[in-house]
DNA sequence: CCTTGACCTTCCATTTGCTGGAACCCCTAT
DNA sequence: ATAGGGGTTCCAGCAAATGGAAGGTCAAGG
């Protein structure tokens, strides 16, 4: 399989399949004309990289989910290890935004928006706050 | 004042300060000795950066709303719309995290995380979902 | 007067995760 | 033979800093 089908197949852009040969997360085969050659497999690791990467997990954390992926006798927590610290970082990330959606729109709230120049939002950015 | 005491009053590390200078963000004067010369302006933008950046205003955002900033006749309908478009994007990312964070901790919930390999979060990953 | 240490300077490399483009090879169909 | 649609490599660059090396400056203390 070319590297055009196994993009289809998997989701993620060639380019991007290149990269991650390059980076070592998985290393098809060639064929005589120095096309890759992917296997099923190949297209499954890739498949797998691309739900991991959508759920936001980082390529390092990809990278051991991959070997647990392939290690037949891993134990689940150590995958559930990884999952929850990622699991946490995500949640850290939600209430960060959450404090900025507020603060925003709060602000934009107060602004009248009109061709006066007038505007609270400036006004508190140029406020620096204290900080704790 | 030197960069040490703008740092301190703006809450940004000297690097960034610098590379701030470097991108044409602010434009401190310079003493006969080479060192930066902020004067309260200056720290004044730096740390209206700060604010802007920790509510997740990009670079170039931050350089529209500067100039805003620095225009006594804008309106403030222009620096509302940035403000809006931001806020916007700020809530598609929650909603993205908040599905990933849903997925993962269902995830999370049903694998046993004992030292059998039966693992559904991998199972699950493995298993490339139909894309819309 | 000299040294020590805290500052300051510039410049270059690295990070993360790709993405774009140039220049070139390969294969099939017309 | 040539046009197109694959494929290949390598090099550059994006955001937004951060780290480190190599060196200049300044004030204080011995």
């Amino acid at each position: 399989m070319n590297i055009g089908e196994a993009s289809t197949h998997s989701g993620l852009p060639a380019k991007t399949i290149r990269y991650y040969e390059d980076i070592g997360l998985i290393k098809p085969l060639r064929d005589a004309n120095g096309y890759r050659a992917f296997r099923q497999q190949d297209v499954h690791k890739l498949a797998f990289l691309s739900q991991a990467r959508a759920l936001g997990f980082s390529i390092e954390d990809c990278r051991n989910l991959l070997a647990l992926y392939e290690d037949q006798s891993r134990s689940s927590a150590d995958v559930k290890a990884i999952a929850r610290e990622h699991l946490g970082q995500i949640e850290t990330k939600i209430a960060d935004l959450r404090d900025m959606q507020e603060t925003l729109s709060h602000l934009i709230d107060a602004c009248a928006g009109d061709h006066r120049p007038d505007c609270p939002i400036l006004n508190s950015l140029g406020k620096p706050r204290i900080k704790p």
